[in-house]
RNA sequence: GGAGAGGUCGCAUAGUGGCCUAGUGCGCGCGCUUGGAAAGCGCGUAUACCGCAAGGUAUCGAGGGUUCAAAUCCCUCCCUCUCCGCCA
């Protein structure tokens, strides 16, 4: 959530960036009227109980029938209350964090802006496959077998495809680490609280999330998740800052009514792997380590050969969390375009005041910054190297930097 | 999963209906003392919200309930520890 005494102070000011974030702006007008409801019934109910707390020092029969009376009017009250609050909560969490000042205007996907490509997009002697076909080819990934056991847009990893997801992770977590990362391996499931906390819901959707039945847990759809988690309600020392984490988790999305050519193989998938980059941030420094974060994916996939774009998500195509976005899209011979592979993201102090996490600045505490990027998730990633890398024999090249981990340069039937 | 014991202001503990505005010890901070230090002594040491302020309200694992009044009584849940069971 953003911070209350914003919309106090400035409405216009939210409105604006509400606005250009393309949510309904009126949500703005809601909420300060349901915050001046609530402080005028906080302001009773706190009335009556200061009351009351006067009255129970002395034990009277007179006191005891004025404790009666305020015990009344009480019960009807903190209801009103509670339900102001709970209202106030709702339409104040429909506000989401407000982009930054120099991020592009536009709507959605379509006014996203390329900022550079790296590498040329491979030009083939031969028809190149796409990487559902070379899975198969080269017995690396079933679906077939996943649709019987677990349902559509699952898949087995076999052979060399188990050593090349082992490889990434392996080749990735060190190269994390060899950037000031701490490496974690975090649980893949979570309570509500974490899940919706760290808002992973598409504008208006919340049917993103596995849950499971009779349990307040959910699978997390990131480690995003877990890692914002962490620290949730803790008051960090400004000292330890910035705290950077690099998470190995599984992530399962539900990806309800996403079809299409462009979801096809390993491109939209129930469940991957994915290593992804965390950072808590003092407040002046989390836009250089959004700028740190993108510079290590491209390093990432730089390192791999594999040719991709950068591009900036204008305001419309930020979600609720971002105040800043950057993607990185990996061409994909097998679509013959470019495909989102990593996404980062500054959430500046929205996700820190949902989960309570600050650090003590003197005598101040203030709320941290989040950020999150993803490093490779282990279903596009190959996607890119298979089908980048394949030869007019069938047989795929491993990346270099790979064959340490992998224990052989190439993938062949 | 079963049985038992617990969860109190940074840590350790006291508190079993109104004297709790949560005591004490440790730690920490400031001051006195000292040539300097230790000890000793004194004072202060949570968070959030409302309020210009004085001050107020809430929080004793969480949520409900009983009561004029709840850390304290009742119910549900969560977590930790010990033992048992089961398993990797």
């Amino acid at each position: 959530m953003i911070d209350i005494n914003l919309i106090r102070e400035n409405p216009e000011l939210v409105k604006a960036g509400v606005a250009r974030k393309h949510y309904d702006a009126g949500i703005v007008d809601r909420v300060v009227a349901l915050d001046k409801e609530r402080l005028d019934l906080l302001q009773k109910v706190e009335e009556l109980r200061h009351e009351r707390n006067e009255i129970s020092k002395n034990d009277s029969p007179e006191n005891r029938e004025k404790g009666k009376e305020i015990k009344e009017k009480l019960k009807e009250i903190e209801p009103q209350l509670e339900k102001a609050e709970e209202q106030l909560n709702t339409a104040f969490q429909g506000i989401p964090n407000l982009p930054q000042d120099d991020v592009p205007e536009g709507e959605g996907e379509k006014d996203n802006k390329v900022l550079r490509e790296w590498g040329e997009p491979k030009k083939f002697s031969f028809t190149p496959k796409d990487h559902v076909e070379l899975g198969k080819e080269l017995d690396i990934i079933d679906f077939e077998k996943a649709a019987k056991v677990s349902g559509s847009d699952f898949y087995y990893l076999k052979n060399d495809g188990v050593l090349l997801e082992l490889a990434l992770v392996n080749y990735g977590i060190r190269f994390l680490i060899e950037r000031g990362f701490t490496p974690m391996i975090t649980p893949d499931l979570a309570k509500e609280r974490y899940y919706l906390g760290t808002g992973y819901l598409p504008k208006g959707d919340e049917a993103q999330i596995y849950t499971v039945q009779g349990h307040d847990l959910g699978l997390i759809a990131t480690a995003e998740v877990t890692l914002a988690g962490y620290h949730a309600d803790e008051t960090l020392n400004k000292k330890d800052l910035p705290i950077k984490y690099a998470g190995y988790s599984h992530c399962f999305r539900q990806e309800a009514g996403a079809y299409g050519k462009y979801s096809k193989g390993l491109y939209r998938v129930h469940q991957f792997t994915k290593v992804e980059m965390f950072a808590y941030t003092k407040p002046e420094d989390s836009n250089n380590m959004l700028q740190e974060f993108l510079k290590t994916e491209e390093e990432f996939w730089q390192s791999l050969e594999i040719p991709y774009r950068v591009v900036e998500m204008c305001a419309g195509d930020l979600g609720s969390q971002a105040t800043q976005k950057y993607d990185l899209e990996a061409w994909m011979p097998g679509r013959n375009d470019w495909g989102e592979v990593t996404s980062t993201s500054n959430t500046t102090d929205y996700q820190a005041r949902n989960l309570n996490i600050k650090f003590r600045d003197g005598d101040e505490t203030k709320y941290v910054h989040m950020l999150n990027g993803t490093l490779f998730a282990a279903s596009r990633a190959p996607i890119a190297i298979l089908e980048n890398n394949q030869q007019e024999d069938g047989s795929v090249v491993i990346p270099e930097v790979l064959h340490p981990y992998m224990g052989k340069d190439k993938i062949e039937k």
